[in-house]
DNA sequence: ATGCTGTCATAGGCTGCATCTATCACGTTG
DNA sequence: CAACGTGATAGATGCAGCCTATGACAGCAT
């Protein structure tokens, strides 16, 4: 059975005319007898009293117009969806969002996405890198902002801009005094966050403390997130690195910030599945953030 | 777009495998892969995200299904009506029967349902209650016998027969020397199915235990068939109630029966879709059982 | 009666498309 | 690095739907 057939059938129901019922459909009159009687063959029912003046629909053709009516109208329906569905530009895209770029992302690129993509719609998510992959592996999300490379053939990514890193201070400190700040001059007293953010495994990069703390305060205090750990620096506990992003919360909580000399910084990426459909809605998330941060970020380094 | 393209999607959709889905529709992978890709051409959307592993459905193609589905239902019920219009008792007839009563049920009426029904290909198929539900509206049955009432606009059912319990003891237990049992009297060191088996909630209320299990036994040994509560009963592990069809299987398994006092038992009912077009074939099941069952049933509890 | 007209069925040829087998490309796995 | 599994691609083939042309038949007019 095919679904032509059912149109043929609607029709001929519609019309009892052979010949009108073919114009209707737009075939030759004989095309539409003979897959009529394919259909009555098939179905072992007779579904039109033929005379020689008209065809009236049977019984048993009435009792199958309407799942044949249900039939049609749902494939229409699939194709009405599908045009719907059609822009890859619109419809649900989650992404995740490592949680040290967020809360200071998020806030800047908000307006800009809705006004570009005004038929997307943004769903972030919060999570540490390993676990955003993990999740856009499994197909949960649709693409990832996160401050690492990914490896795998299975992944792609594209940078999309690089945030310098700042030296935060607490007011009392001494290298307040300094207007630049050595990125060796805060191993010393460095802070970090807990393990599984790429923040705090850079910030020791960048420090020369790449193996464990030596700092007992290292060891008793874990900031599992960034205002927490700014907490603890405005605190005095000590020093860290933080993203640009977060300058104006860093200064909020009453931290003094330095430039650093080596200019440690991280760079910013979105990455997805190789074979990702939509790979369209991820080139246009990726051109509004890169726009949108490139000022910024300029402005922070000059 | 065609019937049999929405039939390869929905194989797809199940099988996210391009090889087993046209192995389910009996067609060449290739065959199906072309098929596929020039639906998502017509559709303008991609249904499928493509790796070298798998391939998994896409928003939109999940967007889709639900219409798909109901496309295919519908032609399927074309098919059915005209097959009813034809012979509504002839034909492949799928019988979900919960696993309590399929054993004990099937030997009596296969014969009967053959001499009333010869052209009716009946398939039994043993599933828990809940399991069958779930089929039949998924129209993978055409109708269930099972021993609860059914509810939903979308189903309806019949009774037809009642079935009594019987007390299932030990042959050496202090209960066998009354010739009727209180189903109270059998709470202390009742056993029962594991859960989903209706027989199991059935003899905890008929029994007053309808909350947790006392019992350390039920606990610990869990039956998760009928022929296994049999043999722990005869095994002294304690008592039960068991459905009157299955008295042959216990006498034969030793075990000691009794009629019980207050006459608890469960009513056997056949369910069926509110628009499934065979109901002529279920009306015909029905009453080939309700007659054989009668006289069974009347003579258990004479 | 006998054309004439309208209707549906039939015949024969053409075309397109779904299908197959064979093969390639590629990523995973041992 | 070789073997395997998976999906994509290419080329050949056959069926099915389509068309035009024509037939069969009934009603209707002259």
């Amino acid at each position: 059975m095919n679904l032509r057939d059912l149109r043929y059938l609607l029709a001929m129901a519609e019309h009892e005319h052979f010949g009108r019922a073919a114009k209707a459909c737009g075939v030759s009159q004989p095309t539409l007898s003979v897959q009529l009687r394919k259909l009555e063959e098939l179905l072992g029912v007779a579904l039109f009293e033929r005379s020689s003046r008209t065809a009236t629909p049977t019984a048993a053709c009435r009792r199958l117009l309407g799942h044949a009516r249900a039939a049609v109208a749902e494939t229409e329906a699939i194709l009405a969806v599908a045009r719907d569905l059609r822009d890859p530009l619109a419809g649900r895209f989650r992404l995740g969002i490592i949680p040290t770029l967020a809360p200071y992302l998020l806030p800047l690129v908000f307006a800009p996405l809705r006004d570009a993509l005004p038929d997307l719609e943004l769903e972030p998510w919060e999570d540490q890198t390993a676990a955003l992959l993990d999740r856009l592996r499994a197909h949960e999300l649709d693409a990832v902002l996160l401050a690492t490379e990914v490896d795998g053939p299975d992944l792609a990514s594209r940078p999309l801009f690089a945030e310098p890193f700042l030296a935060a201070l607490p007011p009392d400190h001494p290298l307040v005094g300094h207007a630049v700040v050595a990125e060796a001059d805060l191993a010393r007293d460095i802070l970090v966050l807990a393990d599984g953010h790429c923040l705090r495994d850079q910030t020791l990069e960048a420090c020369g403390r790449n193996g464990a703390l030596g700092s007992a305060l290292g060891g008793a205090l874990r900031a599992s997130s960034l205002p927490t750990l700014l907490n603890m620096v405005a605190a005095g506990y000590g020093t860290t690195l933080i993203p640009g992003l977060a300058a104006g919360a860093a200064q909020d909580a009453g931290i003094v910030l330095r430039p650093l000399a080596a200019q440690a910084g991280r760079t910013v990426r979105i990455a997805w599945r190789a074979h990702f459909p939509r790979r369209a809605a991820v080139e246009a998330v990726g051109d509004v953030l890169a726009t949108r941060l490139r000022g910024f970020v300029q402005a922070m380094t000059a």
